[in-house]
DNA sequence: CGAACCATTGACCACCTTCAATGCGAGTGG
DNA sequence: CCACTCGCATTGAAGGTGGTCAATGGTTCG
């Protein structure tokens, strides 16, 4: 009989934490070439790049944040991601980009060419062990994520999303978790596969079972963890 | 206004096709260190390793086929992928396998224990960058799987999974295409986060509207590519 | 031959979507 | 300052897609 280890509920958009938790603290050849590379500004809803654009840039988010989504041709849209800063974007073996990136907010990014990389890698070996681990980061997020949309239901979706959210934000007031959302609910059920109404409505019914509060439509109190973690792993009705 | 590429429905799950398709056709050095690396069998139905174990080996497929899928404490399951020969499995940034793999029959699987990898990776610098590529096609092909479990209709899943499995397969027969399905309506269903029911019915409707044939229920001809074409990308009714 | 597993089909129903109306807040211009 | 608009969030009603439960048939294996 298989041991089923707990999946854990964490969308762990942080693309380039492996970098942040590096054993070694003393500047790795991937941060050190990033913190001199160029930076450059994004408004708000201006795209870093789109699909079939040239991969010719690998990007590190200095500030602000940054929507990854695919789209179908009708216009159905999957949210694949959000990087915040320190997140690396860029990553893949293709090509061309195969999906958009999206600045949801004014955003800076330190832009460091492919060229470049990849040259460096041929003679660092740490960079590209480092590029590895941060694909393999993103690649656990969007494992995560497929447990949602795969096999969740509405209820424990937007449950496991507001854990991963709680996470990183982790701001505690008067004893319960504050959880700020710096994306729309439209966001919101891209990513989960959900429609903004059924993303709505889920929220009422966690306000109406006192698992969560509205303070605005962007703030979560949350006040019950507990119950939280259990709908998100489906053990609660 | 954003131009909006054709989101391509892969599923290419070919893991280490980034590998296969290295412009050197010179063993590079994961490829020498793993055609060197010892080898074991597994028999069907057994598990490489499961989620939770230590993360203590790289390996890589030789014959056979691997199912990997996470599960939920309630028994649901999300296939994330399928892996064929050449392909590499156990790629991560954790200490701990976050995901199951299981052979789905016979399998032979080379390993390289991380810490050697790690070792190599520290002095030759394309052996990072190999991994890097490696894990960069399974985000790819997570991301499409992603677009799929979210936005698709189960009819809009199916045929592109058809299309993913045609492109593999590619074994023409007096004029269309005949695909090899190596796994259960439960593997495909568990895939695309559909069930069991909702699989055989969609495979009925196919059949129906003339657009497949069903030998066996492993075997699928394609009668109309186009038509298939058409539904993966939700152009039709 | 029986057992076990898998695939198919049917009936029913629940969850989520769709369509629609309302409310709310920010930004803009009269 | 206020009316207007626009975008976003919420709520309601109706409908459909896919899930659940159940029965049947086919295939493989012991």
């Amino acid at each position: 009989m298989l041991a089923h280890a707990q999946a854990s509920p964490t969308f762990d958009t942080a693309r380039a934490s492996a970098l942040r938790n590096a054993p070694a603290p003393s500047a790795s050849s991937l941060e050190g070439h990033l913190s001199r590379a160029p930076l450059r500004s994004f408004g708000a809803k201006e795209h870093v790049f789109t699909e079939g654009d040239p991969r010719a840039n690998l990007y590190r988010l200095e500030s602000g944040a940054v929507c990854l989504y695919k789209v179908m041709p009708d216009g159905r849209r999957q949210v694949l991601g959000f990087a915040y800063a320190g997140d690396l974007i860029g990553l893949g073996s293709s090509a061309e980009h195969q999906f958009n990136a999206q600045a949801t907010k004014n955003s800076e990014l330190r832009i460091l060419p492919w060229s470049l990389a990849q040259r460096i890698a041929r003679t660092d070996p740490e960079f590209g062990f480092k590029l590895y681990e941060a694909a393999a980061q993103e690649l656990a997020a969007a494992h995560d994520l497929l447990l949602t949309t795969g096999q969740r239901t509405a209820m424990e979706s937007l449950a496991a999303f507001l854990l991963a959210m709680a996470r990183r934000g982790r701001r505690a007031k008067d004893g319960h978790t504050i959880i700020d959302l710096p994306m729309t609910r439209s966001d919101i059920g891209d990513f989960l596969g959900l429609t903004i109404e059924t993303v709505s409505r889920t929220f009422t019914k966690l306000r109406q079972l006192k698992i969560i509060d509205l303070a605005q439509c962007t703030q979560v109190h949350v006040l019950d963890m507990d119950a939280l973690e259990d709908l998100a792993q489906g053990e609660a009705g």
